[in-house]
DNA sequence: TAAATACTGAACCATATGGTTCAGTATGCA
DNA sequence: TGCATACTGAACCATATGGTTCAGTATTTA
């Protein structure tokens, strides 16, 4: 419906929305480990680190690897290179903002509105 | 159960999967607008607006201020920065696997195993 | 060969998400 | 006053998410 859409970061950061997630690329970036070592630290069964290994492989920020009966994970290729350009792009948005509204407050706190941000 | 919960990430990634809400970030970045102006700019009924906003909202990400009927949405004085701090620093584990997994890949691929990497 | 290990898949569950409609309430304007 | 505008809230719907259990299959290893 909308073609203002990207697949891809819609993917990341959904990916990136859960804590799990976030902790599982902390991990992997100390070094690959399997499933069952995932599932370990997280007390988590196998079966739900693997949902949790799956979004973060649809997001391509997490390669597998099966290897006998072993299926080892590794940050993936991809990297967030993506994800930082949209950040650091939209992140002048809100600072340029922010000099805006910061005017905007001051005058309505001088007027004696409720102005007060938290 | 998990102590590396982070609720203000876990809300503001959420908040960014959806390109809706992406789109209204870039628009609020071109100035403030009523849930009216975003309904028509987004095709979408107010109801489902507001949610969006509402998601915005929680996340900090945008700030709303109701004078008479009209509800203004800016954006949030908070900003991206803890999001930008958190892909920047992970973005360099990335980089660090890379030189690894490629060297991986290319053994993989010297000896003939499916190492295809799309 | 038999047992243990590592994963996989289906089914289930509660809750969240992204939308809608419909029925309000509050405000502005003629 | 009375109509149009702008939002709000409840209810509903389909699908996704984050987890579980249970019953497999495939691989190691003793």
């Amino acid at each position: 419906m909308v073609q203002y859409a990207s697949p891809r970061l819609d993917l990341t950061f959904a990916a990136l929305s859960d804590a799990t997630r976030r902790g599982i690329i902390d991990r992997l970036g100390q070094g690959d480990t399997s499933i069952t070592g995932l599932a370990d630290t997280f007390q988590m069964t196998l079966t739900g680190m693997k949902k949790h290994v799956q979004v973060l492989e649809r997001a391509g920020l997490v390669v597998t690897r099966k290897v006998g009966r072993v299926r080892t994970c590794t940050l993936g290729q991809r990297g967030l290179a993506a994800e930082a350009a949209w950040i650091e792009a939209h992140r002048r948005l809100f600072e340029a903002r922010f000099d805006a509204l910061d005017a905007i407050i001051s005058e309505m706190q001088q007027e004696g509105h409720d102005g007060s941000a938290r």
